[in-house]
DNA sequence: TTTGCTAATGAAAACCATTTCCATTTATAA
DNA sequence: TTATAAATGGAAATGGTTTTCATTAGCAAA
């Protein structure tokens, strides 16, 4: 349910926030991308349709997408904060991520996911039970070389 | 065969790297810690046993133990890297992180459930071949509440 | 042991992603 | 339309990490 066009508008509005036009351009920024974006690159992508974005406005709707659920931020070496809409209706849905430690490529899989799925549910109810702890997102990155960077060694 | 006390002294001269005092005793607070340590935390730890080390060293020596695989880094959510050894040795050994998003705290565990390893293993041999992406390393966080945060909701 | 080369170091300054401050604007319910 | 509090943007501050540079020290060779 989280987040497809017009779910996220109702979300919103349950968890009190108000719809504002930068919190819609920069939805439909995540929506459409197919990259990692940073906070300013999606800054200057919102900013050539709607000029009166600030940055700062960028990171608080992030922090409010990430709160409620809608964002996943990520962290792949390079310095700063990498997001990720949620959105099983998204073409791309959830996978997990191979990243390059030389080159910082990100590769996103999702080709395994059937028994990795399987066995997430297994564990995180394994964990959940034994820690009480309750899983609401996980994490999964495998780290090394791509490719390319095999080859220049 | 990574990081008993016994091996990084090699690994170092291997790659090329000088055995000094700042860098024994950072290995040293690292192996003896059981927490997640910030660079920060490790320098103060440091500093009480040899107070001429400098932050800017520990960064720096930081850098030099995950490049050569003695050390992860992760970023948990508070706004600065945190470091565990990477020793199969270690009474701790390889272990996944349940993360509280409410007050940041780590729970390590290492009970997995059989299939965990068994399907990590298949993973990495299935994402290697199709992408030809030599892993090195993997990362896997499951985000949530602990017990006391559930409480106080 | 001594020497010479170069990596390593510490302190201070720079860097830069993110956060805070605050005066102004805007969404929304009444 | 109005009142109210949330949201906003720009500037300044913050703070973890990196860079700079003059000095120190590891270590291979003699
Ligand atoms: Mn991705
Ligand atoms: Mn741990
Ligand atoms: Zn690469
Ligand atoms: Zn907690």
């Amino acid at each position: 349910m989280p987040c497809n066009k017009f779910g996220w508008h109702g979300k919103f509005k349950e968890c009190g926030y108000r719809v504002t036009v930068g919190r819609k351009e920069i939805l439909d920024v995540l929506t459409k991308t197919t990259g990692h974006l940073s906070a300013e690159e999606i800054y200057l992508k919102v900013h050539e349709k709607y000029q009166s974005i600030g940055l700062t406005t960028v990171y608080r709707t992030l922090d409010v997408l990430a709160s409620i659920g809608l964002l996943q931020k990520f962290d792949f070496g390079d310095g700063r904060a990498r997001y990720e809409i949620i959105d099983a209706t998204n073409e791309k849905g959830h996978h997990h991520h191979l990243v390059c430690t030389e080159c910082k490529r990100i590769i996103d899989y999702k080709d395994f996911i059937d028994e990795e799925v399987e066995l997430l549910r297994k564990t995180e109810k394994a964990l959940s039970e034994k820690y009480k702890f309750e899983i609401k997102n996980h994490l999964i990155q495998f780290y090394g070389l791509c490719s390319e960077c095999q080859e220049h060694r």
